[in-house]
RNA sequence: GGAGGGUUGGGAGAGUGGUUGAAUCCGCUUGCUUGGAAAGCAAGUAGACUCGAAAGGGUCUCGCGAGUUCGAAUCUCGCAUCCUCCGCCA
């Protein structure tokens, strides 16, 4: 969300359109939301100008009443302002509310690092680490490696339950948790964060201070006649844990690494990647979340997205790191870095951790502050997160990418010793 | 699921209709004191919005929302949440 002052300083408004436009969203919003903002000023300064002389004659009958006096001429006199106050009330919140829902509409500005471009073709590599195996057969899927060794089923998912869904068995159900132990371990003990299990189900002002809300409620599992969602990434709770706080500076930075299953509905996604374990509509994750002063949110970025890059490397899967453009990014990302994992069976790079740079988007929406040392006004942190990874994808690197032409798997040497020192599914 | 009791500022805790945005204590900050500290003394110690060049005003916030009233932390209703007891349960 962006700040109210904004709305009051046109050469900022414009640059932000230009950025909407970047984003391949429409600046026209900002017509609306500048328009009201002022009439949000005219008639609350009235509402609020009606209301002191009402609190002024109510202590003044007071008074009058406590000294046994006739008050019944100022009654009269706050009955007709009360009329008009009524009024200027409503027009005020009428206009607040929809101020609001604005500018919760509107998307997080790209910072100026972030490459221009429409579609995702603009993207830009920063690196790539690893390099791609080279087999002497041709490379299988994973669904086709996993089926074959009979550790994954989706049939029998569509039975108990449906589409994109999917059992994992035997040694592909082990190394799914082996690879979330062996992702806590490094960044609890590594990196620094502090673990975390959140609630796998938040309400619906959680997913407002993060951003799915308003605008991506379609992307979420609702339980029916609650306020109740499954959360689409960890992220969800684990950003509003402080929800409402101010921190003190000296607490900051706060992280976290979370453990959590992910609930995406993928609407809108019918006929892609239908087959696997690319896109379900449950997944597990590792994320990792930062709350940061303002100061150092971009070089804890780089550090975050650095903490998901090792697992990568520890598990030698080969990946590039990708800027994604000003069209690609997430609704309230100021910068985004992508890791794609290299897969063979695809012959292609495929997203399994993302990064982003929220600034003060999230934590305003979201209502997160600190107390600045030197004892200023609190100030919004900036929050960030990043997968560290998702796991069901990485489960599928590690088919592919180690993969041998009779159809069994090598384990990787990192979590040989998360899967009972076994060194090959067969 | 049933019954009952809570929710006040950083913390504890007073306050049942009228200068109460809120006593008091603790904590914290600054100053005095000290060789330094403790103790003591003094002052300060929420936030958002808004008017103003500033000084300084105004509005709102005592879990949330609505209502009663000239006036609500205080009364009424709804909701959320916590605690205790009973039942059920991994």
């Amino acid at each position: 969300m962006i700040d109210l002052k904004l709305l009051e300083k046109p050469e900022l408004v414009e640059e932000y359109k230009k950025a909407l436009t970047n984003r391949g969203a429409s600046p026209d919003i900002f017509n609306r939301a500048v328009d009201l903002a002022q009439h949000r000023k005219t008639f609350l300064t009235k509402a609020e100008t009606e209301k002191a002389r009402l609190n002024k004659l109510s202590a003044e009958i007071g008074n009058l009443k406590r000294n046994g006096q006739d008050a019944s001429e100022l009654m009269q006199e706050v009955e007709r302002i009360k009329q008009q106050f009524k009024i200027s009330e409503e027009d005020a919140v009428r206009v607040e509310t929809e101020l609001h829902s604005l500018l919760l509409v509107i998307p997080n500005k790209p910072h100026s690092s972030v490459p221009v471009g429409p579609t995702e073709k603009e993207n830009k590599i920063v690196q790539s680490i690893g390099a791609a195996p080279k087999f002497s057969f041709k490379a299988k899927e994973h669904f086709d490696i996993g089926e074959k060794l009979n550790i994954i089923d989706f049939d029998r998912a569509a039975k108990t339950t449906g589409a994109r869904f999917g059992f994992l068995k035997g040694a592909a159900a082990q190394m799914e948790r082996a690879l979330i132990q062996l992702m806590m371990d490094v960044h609890s003990t590594q990196h620094a964060y502090t673990e975390m299990i959140p609630p796998f189900i938040v309400n619906s002002k959680s997913l407002t201070g993060t951003g799915q809300f308003p605008k991506f409620k379609e992307d979420v599992f609702h339980l029916e006649n609650t306020d109740y969602y499954l959360i689409p990434t960890a992220e969800v709770p684990v950003t509003n844990y402080f929800a409402d706080e101010t921190l003190s500076e000296a607490d900051l930075p706060k992280s976290f690494c979370a453990y959590s299953p992910c609930f995406r509905s993928e609407a809108g996604s019918h006929g892609k990647d239908t087959k696997g374990l690319i896109r379900q509509h449950q997944f597990n994750k590792v994320e990792l979340m930062t709350f940061c002063h303002p100061n150092l949110s971009y070089e804890v970025h780089e550090q975050l997205t650095s903490h998901a890059e090792k697992i990568l490397s520890m598990l030698e899967l080969p990946y590039r790191k990708m800027l994604l453009c000003t069209g690609d990014m997430g609704f309230g990302s100021t910068k985004t870095y992508d890791l794609e994992v290299w897969l063979p069976g695809q012959n292609t790079y495929r997203e399994i951790s993302s990064c982003s740079n929220f600034e003060d988007f999230q934590a305003r929406r979201a209502n997160i502050r600190f107390k600045p040392k030197d004892g200023g006004k609190p100030q919004f942190v900036h929050t960030l997160n990043g997968s560290g990874l998702a796991v069901g994808r990485t489960v599928v690197a590690i088919l592919e990418n180690y993969q041998r032409e009779d159809g069994s798997v090598v384990i990787p040497k990192a979590l040989q010793s998360y899967m009972g020192n076994k060194t090959e599914i067969r």
